[in-house]
RNA sequence: GGCGACGUAGCCAAGUGGUAAGGCAGAGGUCUGCAAAACCUUUAUUCACCAGUUCAAAUCUGGUCGUCGCCU
């Protein structure tokens, strides 16, 4: 029997600050690939220090998708994520490149690893300032049971307490008359690719550190200013740009709601428990591949293991 | 040296005789439509130390040590 040939897409995921992004472009030149970028902050175009985007000359050097694609004014979702990034995975392969998918952002990383249907994003912003009084008033609880009686999917899925992702569900409910898609189901491997999933890693504290020495370097490289002139272009808290690590600790800094050390000393604990989160995800999927980069001292040393792993996996597929 | 106040987890702290609140940090986790978001779980066999009173002490008494303040 004649096996089928895959198309192979590395990806390539970690938490903020662990290396991602040199790897990925040495990883990309090395395999006549390109860059796809799951990333929910480095998506919006003006947001370029705080999110840590690779520099214009690091862009220039591989092609990168999915990168300053957005207006900061504008809010985005998964949903549109998959519809825009997916084609482009598959355009890359079709081109006969290796698509490197690379990124922090978990539930992004998720859509173009599993089949997951979302249908059509929208949003009411006038609906969620409705339910969010009306949990104010009536408690959590109450919402969560008006979810329950046209959701019961969604709802018992959904912490009571997690107002926020309950109102989602309402809100989509709302407005497209049909429930959250698919939430019964277990998501299923995507049959699109296959895929080679690294995972890198640090020792916890190096990789704290490193957060701090990063948040350091940004607020030196103009991080306030990038903030200020968002600020100028009429971007306040309440717009989805804002809602990342560094932006809205500055902006709530220059608009005076504290001081300038509690603002960095906040940057650097919100950073780090991101992080967290962000091991906690990955460490989820059980066909992920780690990479301790405290072990692995050099980018060549890196690159070379990456690539044997590729070969590896291709020679065990080889074989079955 | 004298007087006064204080000493509870890594940090902040409530508790003034009935068996150690809470918050932060830390750790673990959830996750299909805002995800750098939002949410959940967890953390002191013990209250500076020693002795005493009491059925019962973080709480009362005495002493020791330490910190801070004022005075000299």
């Amino acid at each position: 029997m004649e096996k089928k040939k895959t198309p192979k897409v590395i990806f390539l995921v970690g938490p903020t600050a662990v290396g991602k992004t040199d790897l990925s472009i040495r990883l990309a030149q090395a395999l006549d690939g390109e860059i796809v970028s799951t990333d929910s902050v480095q998506i919006y175009q003006k947001c370029d220090i705080g999110s840590a985007k690779p520099t214009s000359e690091e862009l220039a050097m591989v092609k990168h998708h999915m990168i300053d694609c957005l207006d900061p004014r504008m809010s985005f979702s998964v949903s549109e994520y998959q519809a825009m990034a997916k084609p482009i995975i598959k355009d890359i392969i079709k081109r006969g490149k290796t698509p490197i998918v690379t990124g922090g952002t978990g539930l992004y990383t998720n859509a173009l690893l599993f089949d997951m249907d979302f249908g059509q994003a929208i949003e009411d912003l006038p609906f969620r300032k409705e339910m969010e009084t009306f949990a104010e008033v009536e408690g959590a609880l109450k919402l969560h049971e008006k979810l329950k009686a046209i959701d019961p999917d969604a709802a018992a899925k959904i912490h009571f307490n997690n107002k926020r992702r309950v109102i989602r569900a309402l809100e989509i409910n709302h407005i497209t008359g049909a429930n959250m898609k698919d939430f019964k189901k277990d998501p299923v491997k995507t049959s699109d690719y296959d895929y080679l999933l690294i995972g890198l890693t640090r020792n916890r504290l190096k990789l704290y550190a490193r957060i701090e020495k990063r948040v350091d370097m940004m607020l030196n490289e103009g991080l306030i200013e990038e903030v200020e002139s968002l600020k100028k272009m009429g971007i306040d808290d309440t717009y989805q740009s804002m809602q990342g690590i560094g932006y809205k600790e500055v902006l709530s800094y220059l608009d005076n709601h504290y001081d300038y050390d509690t603002m960095v000393k906040l940057l650097k604990q919100n950073t780090r428990h991101y992080a967290k989160r962000q091991m906690t995800w990955f460490r989820r999927y059980d066909d992920i591949v780690w990479l301790s980069l405290d072990e692995v001292k050099s980018i060549e040393e890196q690159l070379s293991t990456i690539l044997s792993m590729l070969t590896n996996k291709e020679k065990k597929e080889g074989e079955a």
